[in-house]
DNA sequence: TGAATTTATGCGTATATCTGCATACATGGT
DNA sequence: ACCATGTATGCAGATATACGCATAAATTCA
């Protein structure tokens, strides 16, 4: 019964990865600490929220194992904990445009040159 | 301000996609349509979910574009529409491990051998 | 046309998540 | 001790999602 249930539990918590994935504004973060290391309340202004959003969003990341957080004086430092999370991200964003290109590609033959 | 707007809903369009696979049930479909395609009722049958589960959680699949289905006769046939889901998928899975390992080794030194 | 099989869906309920605002908490410098 | 800066959080409202049950809809076959 342990194992059973042992991978259900892993599914659980391969779900709530991809959960932390599930939000526009999460993916910007991910995307943004791939880039460089950044504190709360830079990453609000970089992205145009509120430090209050930030910090919560952050915090899901870090819940789910996907961003580590250290202090350093006065602010915290938040970074990627492993850069896979930007590769798989990557997929799926190749995903999302390969069904976007084929998408286009039938609109073209029904309608063609139909931009607005 | 088309363009900006356009980024915006494509990250939205990403985290659509990545909704999707914030649910283990849809993630346990994903990877039995990776082994084979199915119909709703076999699927439901398969996994332990009632049909009305199946069919709503495939529903979700197929609007985000990572499911195709065609008829055939009186069943409807699931596939995978993009293996690279699969792909993403064994990446964050393989990220989890890696922190279940670590948060292991890190247990072990504060507490040897400590199995229930 | 009518029965059988397979899918989809309306409904009600429970649960989760996101957000801004205001405020508490933590740290560093004076 | 006090103030400034940076971060976390309680609260309330809005929105989304999952679920089972029962039933409708689609398709095949007799």
């Amino acid at each position: 019964m342990i194992s059973s249930s042992l991978s259900q539990e892993i599914t659980a918590l391969h779900a709530d990865i991809c959960s932390a994935l599930a939000d526009p504004v999460r993916i910007l973060i991910l995307y943004a600490l791939n880039e460089k290391p950044s504190n709360v309340s830079a990453l609000a202004e970089e992205l145009g929220i509120t430090q209050s959003a930030a910090s919560r969003h952050l915090n899901v990341l870090r819940e789910r194992g996907l961003v580590i957080s250290q202090r350093d004086g006065q602010s915290v430092v938040n970074m990627l904990a492993d850069s896979r999370v930007i590769q798989a991200l990557d997929l799926l964003r190749a995903v999302l445009t390969s069904k976007l290109k084929n998408q286009a590609a039938l609109a073209e033959t029904i309608e063609p040159s139909e931009t607005e």
